[in-house]
DNA sequence: ACCTGAACACCGTTCAAGT
DNA sequence: ACCTGAACACCGTTCAAGT
């Protein structure tokens, strides 16, 4: 049993195999509970009795709850940064490539939506997204205003669908098919637009955000083309 | 004490003032305190007491705690209809109103967003926001699945940013003057965008709000341009 | 028929008591 | 020094018992 420990030779404690807990692995057995089960549902008596300890333990780690969470809410944006390319490509393409991972990190972790979802990002994962998406958008000629307004609106839009993504198949477009059943059967002299929309509901909710995106991209382009450049 | 009951005279119970508790009027006690208290702290205790009642007694009008809140949320997205304008003017204005009555209406109730934010509207009031938007981008002479498309980014990005209403001072640009600090202590070598972005930090929430929505607005006209109309 | 106090099975958080 | 069982003050939900 290996354990990151140089000079202890031998653990005091009756029970064997029980290292002192880093704080990552109480981080990530956090994760692996919250995507199993739910924030909701998520408890720290469940996290305490998956890593055979007790809550008071835990909060020689973390001061509360919240500070916990939060922990796990940084550990999902490290994965956003693996998956952002190297700054080479054309500013759309790092633009929508940043607003992808976000999206598809959230898509693994769909409950760590709620967590995140009203804070700004100030760890050390957020701030090297945030220095991505805005060394693009200078590079690309954007006045620094216009840059970090363009940051936030793509990120709170992506937020915006991230956060239905707990919904039950709201990415396979199961819950599409079924919205597009509903608004089929509306009374057509009451909700006319709504009805005749229905037979052409996009498939899932990726689909939605994929189109958004390019508009919110379209809406930049134009945004530098009338300042000329 | 004008009670709506027209048959009852006389009310069994011995302590006076007691009618039946209508539905609306539990909703309606619910926002106020959700809105005073946060819906975290906010209780079916809490609610109970408000009313002089029991929480068993709320259980015999909802089914459960999601049931109730769902009701207030259905009374929040009232509340948007009220603020749009009648259907008169250009598209762009139309959806901007809807956009804007969306936030407006977030910005009173910060704390129902995380109740609202995760659920597509099915209520009647939902219905009707969606039927308006449709019906804009319908008679500008969107395809019906570009419009849906449309709808959904459109409520989306709204909902992004209203998800960080909650947070203190963030429609003041209180917090906005405490980022701005932030950013331009960093180290300028690992954050170089970030930290010349700094002073060009907006000054508040609503104002990247609408510089967003206009980006994705500027995206919409240019793809009804490229249709040709 | 309608409402309620009290119970049940949980929470997050704290702390005296153990090793 | 570090960890823990048990306690504290809460939850949402249910139900026998009251009127």
């Amino acid at each position: 049993m290996d354990v990151d420990l140089p000079d202890a030779v031998a653990v005091p404690s009756p029970r064997a195999g029980r290292p002192a807990m880093p704080r990552d692995q109480i981080v990530a057995a956090a994760l692996e509970l919250v995507d199993a089960h739910g924030a909701d549902d998520f408890s720290l008596r469940m996290l305490a009795k998956h890593l055979n300890s007790s809550t008071a333990t835990l909060y020689r780690h973390f001061s509360n709850k919240e500070d916990l969470l939060a922990g796990v809410g940084e550990s999902v944006l490290g994965e956003v940064k693996t998956h952002l390319p190297a700054h080479e490509a054309e500013w759309r393409a790092e633009l929508f490539a940043a607003a992808e991972a976000l999206y598809f990190t959230f898509e693994r972790h769909p409950h760590m939506v709620s967590v995140l979802g009203d804070r700004v990002a100030l760890g050390q994962n957020g701030l090297l997204l945030r220095e991505y998406v805005l060394a693009a958008l200078l590079n690309a000629g954007f006045a620094p205003q216009v840059a970090s307004q363009a940051f936030t609106s793509i990120t709170r839009y992506t937020i915006g669908f991230c956060s239905q993504l707990g919904r039950p198949d709201s990415s396979t477009g199961e819950a599409g098919r079924a919205l597009q059943e509903h608004f089929g059967t509306l009374d057509p002299a009451r909700y006319p637009a709504t009805v005749t929309s229905a037979p052409f509901l996009p498939t899932g909710l990726r689909d939605e955000f994929l189109f958004g995106l390019t508009l919110l991209l379209n809406g930049l382009s134009l945004h530098l083309e009338r300042r000329g450049m």
